[in-house]
DNA sequence: CACTTGACCTGTCCGC
DNA sequence: TGCGGACAGGTCAAGT
């Protein structure tokens, strides 16, 4: 779920939250979660934060960065000054701030804190030297993205050398960062294609629909704040809207655009994927 | 090399 | 009401 419009509403808020203040200390409650010495970071302040596909990296001033990816049930939570009492925290916040699914405390000048909440564990939190974001082991091997360095004869020519199915090709991060299992099944419907269809099949008037519906719901994703189907919550604390708009994710109804066949769920590579027999050929 | 399955984890939901 | 099992998406490692 958190893929790249999730993340990257994280890092809006997170750069909003953060930017300018001063690491006071780092609580390490789980060393499996935490990688590296957090002690680099103390004393130092935010520069800003930047994405790399569904890789968080926030930018400290002395030449350290901290990289996160928040996988499936991963939650940064703020608590500080600029959110008051407002801000309700989502159900989807088990256990609290901070709670028994805290795994990293951080806390800034006046009383500000970070907490990284994760249920499953999955995630992972690292520090590193900004100059090694770039060749730390996961973003190194990640492909072009969507909005950044994805150009469509790229696009294009990335699905032309891949004999594998369409989906599991845009889902592939070391072909395209970005796009995880909801969106690659709204965009797959939205420009009629059937997942299966092995990517090199396609010629250059599809693969330029898929290109286009892949910026489509990546923005409509965008502007709901992100899929909030499982864990995703903002740093706020509030949930993003997409799974209420999604177009054939999550559904079992009849096909919202030909009426004529069920949108019917099966797996590929062991994730759930939504299709329509009909339309999707 | 391409592709599949299992592991990593735990909360939620469904059926009995 | 309680319990067991399937299921959730992202990656990595191991197996075919």
């Amino acid at each position: 779920m958190p893929e790249l419009p999730e993340v990257e509403t994280i890092k809006l808020q997170l750069e909003k939250f953060l930017k300018g203040k001063k690491v006071v200390s780092i609580e390490v409650r789980n060393r499996k979660i935490f990688q590296g010495d957090e002690k680099k970071a103390l004393g130092t302040r935010i520069l800003g934060t930047r994405r790399f596909g569904k890789v968080l990296c926030i930018d400290l001033s002395n030449k350290y960065s901290i990289l996160a990816h928040v996988k499936l049930t991963g939650q940064f939570l703020y608590k500080g000054p600029e959110l008051s009492s407002k801000g309700r925290l989502s159900e989807k916040v088990i256990g609290g701030i901070p709670g028994p699914h805290t795994h990293v405390i951080f806390s800034f000048e006046k009383g500000a804190k970070l907490y990284y909440n994760d249920v499953r564990r999955f995630g992972w939190i690292k520090i590193t030297k900004s100059e090694e974001v770039i060749t730390d082991n996961y973003i190194k091997k990640l492909g072009p993205e969507f909005f950044k360095d994805l150009t469509l004869e790229k696009f294009r020519e990335i699905l032309s050398k891949s004999g594998r199915s369409t989906k599991l090709v845009l889902m592939d991060q070391e072909k395209m960062g970005g796009v995880g299992n909801i969106y690659a099944n709204d965009a797959l419907w939205l420009a009629r294609i059937n997942p299966r269809t092995p990517a090199s099949q396609l010629d250059g008037e599809t693969a330029g629909r898929l290109y286009s519906a892949i910026l489509t719901v990546l923005k409509t994703g965008l502007k709901y704040g992100g899929a909030s189907e499982l864990a995703f919550v903002t740093p706020d604390g509030k949930e993003g809207k997409y799974q209420e708009h999604t177009l054939v994710y999550g559904q079992g109804n009849i096909c919202p655009r030909c009426k004529r066949a069920k949108i019917v769920k099966f797996f590929m590579g062991g994730r759930g994927t939504y299709w329509c027999s009909n339309c999707q050929k």
